[in-house]
RNA sequence: GGAGGGGUGGCGGAGUGGUUGAACGCGCUAGUCUCGAAAACUAGAAUACUCGCAAGGGUAUCGGGGGUUCGAAUCCCCCCUCCUCCGCCA
């Protein structure tokens, strides 16, 4: 959401701004509606004021037990136009509020400008592709061959894009996630969060996802939703409140499954587990003063990086383009993990910094020297544990002996397995 | 699911139709006093929107929404939520 004092102040630097994300001049629009609304909020108020001013008088009245008929019947003649004002304005405000509920987020000026991911920067690059098995193979043959991961079974049990991991492999997803949390609260300081994965509407337009991007979403009977990612719970925590100044930056994790629709992606990456319906996901938030927030980021990404590192998986983590960051992003990093199976780099985590943007729809404030001011949030992956397991097998699947062999690292997760064989 | 009772400012807690944005207490901020602090005293302090160059006004907000009324924290309806008891249950 934005400040609507910011655009009526500088409307030309918010186009400007929208012109990077491709989209046409939105301040003309907000303007018009701004303006009318104001206007017919002044009337109203006006009114008000003199509907008040004379029912105080009638209490002031009766009170003497004086007659004030008169003055009953003069309020009770300016209902009709009360009422016409009323309903002009709520209106009017809806508009605007729908209307600015579907814009996206200004970016950072220093991010690159471009139209899809191929505009994308790379700004660093760590551990070599790994091309040792001339096979290459996907993940998909790796779990099948190991006979422990069966889409079949789960199409017919839920439908496509589900899958079913058991034994060893089932295990191994299980010491991602507990890894990864166990590094994130145990050296960077994050405090971890087990909480709702069904969640309002109001808490998923707080985070960005409602209204604009419904279709990805799955709700339920009852009208709640299943959360896309755990940013949604975890940012929300500090919804509507003032949060103390010195309790900042707050620092959460989860791992959580998340579920999405995946309605725009039809026909892309349809086989194998890169792209489900519900997968595990280790998450990191972070709430801070607005100071703080550019090297926040810069340190979440690095959190986020320091699981691939320590899982000695290859990456690289490049800086998204205007046309390929996401709705709610002022500046995103993502990084990206070798996959041999696919020989290329795949996103396995997304860290961006919404700045103001969702705290503005939340209404999450604190106080810097005495004044109320927005928080920044900013969101990441650390990482996607499902795809994680992808670049585990991939990565580490030994052709020679016909097994994944277990990181270092997840080994004390495993239970004394070193390696999964058949 | 059944029965009943609550939701008021940072907290506690008054307040059943009239000048209440809301008594009182605690907490908080500033000042006086003090070498300093405590205590005491004095003053200040909600949030959002809006009008105004400013000074300073106005409107809304007592869980949320709707209604009754000249006027609603107070009355009515719906919803949310918390608590107690019963039932069911991982």
């Amino acid at each position: 959401m934005h400040d609507l004092k910011d655009i009526r102040s500088n409307p030309q630097a918010f186009d400007a701004a929208m012109a990077r994300r491709g989209l046409p001049a939105q301040s003309p629009a907000i303007l018009a509606l701004d303006e009318k609304r104001r206007s017919l909020q002044t009337q109203l108020q006006d009114i008000q004021s003199q509907r008040n001013e004379k029912s105080k008088l009638i209490g002031q009245m009766k009170a003497k037990k004086e007659n004030a008929d008169s003055v009953m019947a003069e309020v009770a003649a300016m209902k009709d136009k009360m009422a016409e004002l009323e309903a002009a304005e709520k209106a009017v405000g809806d508009e605007l509020t729908d209307l600015l509920s579907n814009i996206p987020n200004v970016q950072d000026p220093g991010i690159p400008d471009g139209k899809s991911e191929d505009d994308n920067v790379e700004i660093r690059r760590v551990g070599e592709p790994n091309h040792k098995n001339t096979k290459k193979l996907d993940h998909v043959a790796i779990g099948e061959a190991l006979g422990l991961m069966d889409f079949d079974t789960a199409a017919k049990i839920s439908g496509a894009r589900f899958v079913i991991m058991k034994g060893a492999l089932a295990r191994l997803e299980r010491a991602l996630g507990q890894f990864m949390l166990d590094v994130h609260t145990g050296e960077h300081g994050y405090s971890e969060i087990s909480g709702p994965i069904l969640v309002n509407s109001q808490t998923m337009y707080g985070t960005g996802q409602l209204p604009k991007f419904r279709d990805d979403q799955f709700q339920t009977t009852r009208g709640d939703w299943l959360i896309p990612t755990a940013e949604v719970s975890m940012t929300n925590l500090v919804a509507d409140s003032i949060v103390d100044e010195a309790s900042l930056p707050l620092r959460f994790t989860a791992c959580t499954p998340c579920f999405r629709q995946e309605a725009g992606a039809a026909g892309k990456d349809t086989k194998g587990m890169i792209r489900q319906h519900q997968f595990y996901k280790v998450e990191l938030v972070s709430i801070t003063k607005p100071d703080q927030s550019e090297a926040e980021h810069e340190r979440m990404t690095k959190c986020a990086e320091t699981i691939l590192t320590r899982l000695g998986l290859p990456f690289r983590t490049i800086v998204l383009c205007t046309g390929d960051a996401g709705f709610g992003s002022r500046k995103t990093y993502d990084i990206e993990v070798w996959l041999p199976g696919q020989d290329r780099y795949r996103e396995i985590s997304s860290c961006s910094n919404c700045w103001d943007f969702q705290a503005r729809r939340m209404k999450a404030r604190t106080k810097v020297g005495g004044e109320n001011v927005f928080v920044h949030t900013l969101n990441g992956s650390g990482v996607a544990v499902g795809r994680a397991l992808i670049a585990v097998l991939e990565n580490y699947w030994d052709d020679a002996q016909q097994a994944v062999i277990i990181p270092d690292v997840l080994k004390p997760y495993m239970g004394g397995l070193t390696k999964i064989s058949k």
